[in-house]
DNA sequence: CCGCTCATGTAACAGGTTACATGATTTA
DNA sequence: TAAATCATGTAACCTGTTACATGAGCGG
């Protein structure tokens, strides 16, 4: 089971309901995972059956009622065992890089569209990460920030996430520059 | 859909029976995509049911039989469809990321042994990627390679999974080094 | 007044994982 | 002789995605 432990880390930073969840996972500012509102909801109900997270209803006058969940001492240990056990590896499953292990037999135009779109796609999460990561660490430094900083973790995931859309971008780049300057031989011959 | 144009990118680089595709999408050597066997020899079995691809049995004295498999111009031609539309964009969805996320709050120890472990595997791919790029190219520079080729499209999305591991074994190894610095400076309190 | 945000869900379906099943040959 | 490789599949199960449903308030 893979999306409870996400819900369960999610959830530490403080109370959350489903909906506020579901901004954080499907922004993709929770950059450690992502998941849909649907999932999340259900996922909650079920955290809660099993008594690994705990909702408190809150009531509201203009808005439709919600309810904020809290990570209960059993999912603390159930995060802690989670830890304790071996990451599966991930693999890459990504539509563009099919595309381009195809680059020689299908149309060039349309695949630096592709690849331009990508990197759009990319640099937009690197300043949408870059914002986040600044509002994290206040007005510190990096380094100061993670030798003292309390919450550290959701600092650490977010530089991950930024170390990849930067590599994305970059490879991005890189493959439009060799397909045109391929076209551009071809054109010659 | 999507395993399905993995599975057809893959067969463009000449015949291949289902094993063999297995192999090749299980060790990661597929870099651009990743299935189990199970699954990829019930997709040959759709695809060969709609066309897009077609295989001939092969008869062996000293091995099970087995079924080559080829793209058909039908097959040809969805890749073509697939690359037209804009590829979704991809999302990190790891354990690991989910360990760190929840760092402040479980063991470091077991947080540092995860970690260390990711490493090495990311090596291990580097390792294997630098050694298909080296076959990939034959005795020519990259750029050479890259300009003059005939086929360049898993060389592409090879460079991509170098940069990936890369980039997942150096993010590693600093968020080691950091967990190591604060476990230092708390025990000097 | 139209569309967005808040707020939560059900149901159907597509995709992916794990377990089971078989059986010969080659390598250590 | 035990384990790995070659070779293909079925079936049950778990995850994830998409579509549908509801309804109030707020901003342009």
């Amino acid at each position: 089971m893979a999306l409870r432990h996400a819900v369960l880390a999610a959830l530490l930073d403080g109370e959350l309901s489903g909906y506020q969840l579901a901004k954080a996972f499907d922004v993709g500012v929770a950059n450690f995972w992502y998941a849909q509102p649907q999932q999340l909801y259900s996922e909650l109900t079920r955290l809660e059956k099993e008594g690994l997270v705990a909702g408190r209803e809150v009531v509201q006058k203009t808005r439709p009622n919600k309810r904020l969940f809290h990570v209960t001492d059993a999912g603390l240990a159930e995060l802690e065992a989670f830890t304790a056990a071996s990451a599966k590896p991930t693999f890459i499953r990504d539509d563009l890089l099919v595309q381009v292990q195809a680059a020689d037999r299908v149309d060039t135009d349309a695949l630096i569209a592709r690849l331009t779109e990508r990197a759009h796609v990319a640099q937009a999460k690197i300043d949408l990460f870059g914002s986040l990561l600044h509002r994290l660490r206040d007005n510190l430094t990096e380094d100061e920030f993670l030798r003292h900083g309390d919450r550290i973790g959701p600092y650490l995931t977010c530089l991950r996430g930024v170390a990849f859309e930067q590599e994305n971008r970059d490879w991005c780049a890189r493959t439009i520059t060799v397909l045109e300057e391929r076209r551009q031989l071809h054109a010659g011959l």
